[in-house]
Order: C-alpha cells, then structure tokens, then sequence
RNA sequence: GCGGCUGUAGCUCAGCGGAUUAGAGCAUCGGUCUACGGAACCGAGGGUCGGGGGUUCGAAUCCCUCCAGCCGCACCA
C-alpha cells in the first residue's frame, strides 16, 4: 500500500512534468488545508510566466479525482483537501498493516558505531547520548528492513592497562574479581591511578606490563581478559536496565583491530601517502589544517612506534567494508571528533579503502547540560553515573505511581516505574535536534506534563483501555467514514502521515523528529479522545472511531518501540 | 589563525532543500468536569527569530559582515 504522501506526490509530480519535465512539487502538510504542494513560483520563475497561470496549468494536468481537490491560493500555492473516500481507503488499509504504512527497505548492511564505554569504568553520562541515539537509529533501521550491525568499540587497551593489571595483582585475582563483579569499577581504576601517581616502582611494573600486554605474554592476556569479561558483564547489566538493544556479541573493542594496524601502516605507505613528520608517520588528507595554517596530520604511528587510535580507526573503516560487507556506516560519536572522523574518513576514502557507494557518516551529537549550562556534573562536581541516573528517575516516576490510585501490584509498579523513567530520559535526549547540546532536566522531564515520553505512554495507555473496557475482540472489514467532527478529521491526517515521518527521521539520521510527529499525534489523539465519545456511539461511527483508535495505538506504540521506549498497556 | 557548532516568547526547545498572520511544551491568566483514565481538553497574553548589510516579488531559513558563547586543531582515546 502507497502512503497518501506518495499517492498525491506521484500525481502531483506527473503534472508538474507535464508542464516542464524535471520540476519538482514539494509537498508539505499544512495548517491550511490537508497538504500544501509548492515549486510553482520557481517553476514560473524559470518559465518566465505568471504563477497563478502556471498553477492553473498543473491543476488541470493533474489527475486528482478521488484523491483530493486542489486550490490555488496567494501567489501560487496549491492547497490540497484529500477526499473522504482517500481518507477511509487509506485508513481501511492501515488497520490490516502491520507496518502502518512503512515499506520495507531494499536491504542493506548497516554498521552502527555506538555506546563505547571504557573497560574497568563505569558508564557515565557522557555514554547517553550514544547509547540511547544509537539504539534507536538501530531499531528504526531495522524495522525499516535494513541489516544492523551494531559495533560497541569499546576501550579495552592502551597504556591504563599496564596499572589495572598490576593493580589486579597486588589485589590478589579473587578479591579483585568479587569487588569488579559488582560493577564498582571506578573505585578499582582509582585505586590503580593513585598508585601510579604515587609510587615509582608501580609505575615501572605498569610500564613493564603494558609492553608485555601489547607483545602477547600469555599471563598478561589472561589477566587482560579477566577485566574485559568484567566490564563487559557490568556492561550489560547497564543495557539492559535501559533496555539497550546491545550485548556482549556486539561488544568488538580497540583491541580487536591490533593485529591489523601494522597492515594499516604498510598499505598506505605502499600507497604513498604515508609522510614521516615529526618523528611519527602521517598522512596529509587534502582540506585539514592546523592551527599555524598548516596541513594537519592525520597519525598513524606515534614516533615512539606506538599505534594511534587513528591506525584502530582507519582498521576498524576496512574491516567494516571488507569483512562485513557494510553498505551504510555510521559512527554515534560526539561532536568534538568531528574533525578526526571526518579525516580518518577523508584518508580511507584516499587509500580505497572506502567505496563512494558506501554512507559513511558521522551521527555526532552535542552535550548533556547542567541547569547551569555546563557540562552537567553531581553537586560535588563528579561524574554522574548512568546507573545512579536511571535510579533517580525510577525513583521519581515511582513516587509518582504511588501518589495515584492504582489497582497495579508492586511488581507492575516497579516494571512500570522502570519504563516510565526510561521513556522519559530517552525521550528528552532523542527529542531535541542531536547536534545540539541539551539541559538535563530530570524533574521536567519526567514531570509527565507537555511533550515528553510519559505524555505518549499516557495517550497510549488511555487507548489501550478503551478496548479493555470494549471486551469484545474488535474486528473490521472496510471502514466507512465520514469523519465528520474535526477533531475525527485531524486524527486521520495524523495517522495517514507516519509513514513519511519515519522515513524523514531515518533518512536524515534525526530521531527528533519522529519524536515530533508522535508527540502531534498524541495532541491530536487526546483532543479527539475529548471530543468524540467512543465506546458510547453506536453502528458505522462506533466501528469509524475505534479504527482510529485502534490505529493510533498501534502508531504510538510502533513509534516508541522504534525509539527504544516502552508503551506499557495501562499505567 | 583555521575549522565546526550555538544565539527564535520569562524558561526549555522545534521550524532553517525561502513562501500566505513565526510554532510547541513549561510557567502565567481565564475557561471545560456525570471524566471511554484530569498524568486531560479549550482559549488568552507574551517574540523587531543576536546586530547590520545583501540576493529575492518574498528570508528565522540563502550569502557577507560584526557581536556574544562553546568545541576541536600532531603523537590520550
């Protein structure tokens, strides 16, 4: 089934090439009338006639009867009204659509580049945006048919290494292990730091044990791998009290592109871009420069021979190609590498190691802010940990819970506390522009007023008690509608309206605005749902209303799920 | 210095492939209640879209410039 925005674009656009082939209708929802189409003022432009004249000419080329009727308003504008008979085949359609309308994709092979915590750490706020942003450009690439691949590069190597095992040492492997197992890593890494700083001869055995690491000893890798499979553990524990679509298969670490990075060096240096620069080698991508107006350097290889993370970087964009076949590549990393990505980009497109006709993009996304604008921080000015984040939240949404009447037991409660406290965070963060950084504001945003996710899992809730109060398993064949109130109207237009929002928000990597279009939705659902009695109306109108109902949940719930955020039945 | 990002109602944010009176949420004020879950709905006030210039019949949106703030810019990822 075409959506109704690809049934009157297809019409729209045969008009508008019979009057000059190649022009482009741009067709928009409006407040206006149903749909405004533009591009007749540019199309007159170029034709050197008068807009309303060439308005009149598309009108009359386009074939519209039974889809909508046409007006030419103000300068030459084309305001669009879809006919009740459009409105009830398309509606019809989606109550049998499992997809609500949404095609299914010619596959392709997505990588995504998310999460990326630091082994021996815990999470902190700086992984929410990447996590969260991440899982849900997952999730809505796969219900768009897509092949995920979700990469979790995390940190499991370089020189802090030497100082955990040492550390892990001196702890005696038992004790070490039974105080990571329960996820405190911070206080382990600290430990470790404190020593380092303080005492020389630990340093020298960190500094001895990192070259043992990185040459392969097999104690050490062992001792490596008991603090990888610990973090990893803990890691997943976080994934799934945020119901992160990640685990420990997607978990492929720096470590993992080690014994590619000396292939790495060799091939761009047989490929001559290779440039020996203040003792480290580099390459030069075209368009970089420093701060003395220089080239800038992409490097390598540290002049003390080490690997930078630039050599795993540019590994990690090879293997992705020629391993897993990625079509698509995209890397959920804050702003502020912007420009590193952009250059390890820049050379593994100069080396071939990136096709043109692979996507390759960098999702980048601004920070999480404090009421006071800065980098948001505990009141003592620490880091604040996801864990202790999501705690907060639960907590609050199950005060919340408790101070409304509720014939829910304290299992559901406490499930229901969790989903409202994630919908919550994961709606504030998804729903501002990702570029951009955003105030962290746990009392507003789970405040369940205005546009936030309780909002939507209230609309959602209040519809799915509709049919719990219906009883009766409801079916329909064909609707027939007359959509008479406004409100019944508005709804419809809602709804017929998903599909192109979705591929909108997938398209420019931007979940807000799905997040936009359902919290429109929800306001449209609840005016209707105070307007226009349901359960109380009788014949055609009753089975009329609880289509729209029935659709509306489904679109709520569809768009949440894409998102990574629960709709629960009742709350 | 180079590059990137930001500046839209009191606050938090959309809108920025140009187009008819600039939108939403919160807050404020005023309505709606025998309510299918009021965590709701309806309405009002509130903005020279940082300043200036340019392109255009038309600019929050495109171009230039200035102001304010943030980030990155050679061996830590």
């Amino acid at each position: 089934m075409a959506s109704t925005y690809d049934v009157l674009l297809a019409r729209l656009q045969t008009a508008f090439d019979a009057v000059e082939s190649g022009a482009d209708p741009v067709l928009r929802t409006s407040d206006r009338s149903d749909y405004q189409a533009n591009g007749v003022m540019s199309l007159a432009k170029r034709l050197g006639k008068s807009p309303r004249d060439v308005a009149q000419i598309v009108v009359d080329h386009a074939d519209l009867a039974g889809v909508a009727t046409v007006e030419i308003a103000g300068p030459g504008f084309l305001n669009l009204t879809l006919s009740t008979k459009l409105l009830g085949d398309q509606l019809s359609a989606l109550v049998h659509d499992e997809r609500l309308g949404i095609a299914r994709a010619t596959t392709a092979t997505v990588v995504i580049d998310y999460s990326a915590p630091n082994v021996a750490k815990e999470m902190h706020v700086g992984h929410l945006r990447s996590t969260v942003i991440g899982d849900a450009l997952a999730r809505m690439y796969r219900f768009a048919g897509h092949h995920v691949i979700a990469r979790n590069h995390v940190g499991d190597w370089g020189t802090p290494f030497g100082m955990l095992i040492e550390h892990l040492i001196d702890l005696g492997e038992g004790p070490a292990v039974a105080s990571l197992s329960i996820g405190d890593l911070d206080s382990f890494y600290r430990a470790a730091r404190m020593k380092f700083d303080a005492d020389d001869a630990f340093k020298e055995r960190s500094r001895v044990r990192v070259v043992s690491l990185q040459s392969g000893d097999p104690e050490t890798r062992r001792l490596w791998r008991i603090l990888v499979n610990l973090s990893v553990e803990y890691f997943d524990k976080v994934y799934a009290q945020l119901n992160i679509s990640l685990s420990a298969a997607d978990v492929v670490g720096e470590s993992y592109y080690n014994d590619m990075l000396a292939d790495v060096v060799s091939d761009l240096d047989a490929l001559g871009l290779l440039v020996r620069s203040g003792g480290a080698l580099c390459v030069f991508p075209d368009g970089f420069s420093n701060r003395d107006g220089e080239p800038l350097p992409l490097i390598v290889q540290k002049s003390d021979e080490g690997f930078g993370y630039a050599a795993s970087d540019l590994a990690a964009v090879r293997d992705r190609v020629s391993t897993l076949h990625a079509s698509e590549m995209l890397y959920v990393v804050g702003m502020p590498q912007s420009q590193h990505l952009a250059m390890v980009f820049a050379v593994a497109r100069m080396a071939g190691w990136l096709p043109d006709t692979v996507r390759c993009e960098h999702v980048g996304f601004g920070n999480v802010l404090g009421a006071d604008r800065k980098m948001f921080k505990t009141r003592s000015g620490e880091t604040v940990k996801l864990v202790a984040l999501v705690n907060e939240a639960v907590e609050k949404a199950g005060a919340s819970l408790e101070r409304r009447t509720s014939d829910l037991d304290d299992d559901q409660k406490k499930v229901l506390a969790s989903q409202i406290a994630l919908a919550a965070i994961k709606y504030a963060d998804l729903s501002t522009e990702r570029q951009h950084d955003y105030v962290f504001d746990l009392d507003r945003m789970i405040s369940f007023e205005g546009d936030t996710g309780p909002y939507l899992q209230y609309a959602h809730a209040r519809l799915r008690s509709i049919f719990r109060r219906l009883g009766e398993p409801w079916s329909v064949g064909s609707i027939t509608v007359g959509l008479d109130a406004p409100e019944e109207r508005h709804l419809a237009l809602g709804l017929l309206a998903f599909p192109e929002a979705f591929e909108m928000s997938l398209r420019s990597l931007q979940p807000h605005r799905l997040c936009s279009y359902l919290f429109d939705l929800a306001q449209r659902f609840t005016a209707f749902y105070d307007a226009c009695p349901v359960l109380a109306s009788v014949g055609p109108l009753r089975d009329e209303r609880l289509a729209l109902c029935e659709i509306t949940a489904r679109t709520l719930a569809l768009g949440l799920s894409v998102l990574g955020i629960d709709a629960p039945e009742q709350m």
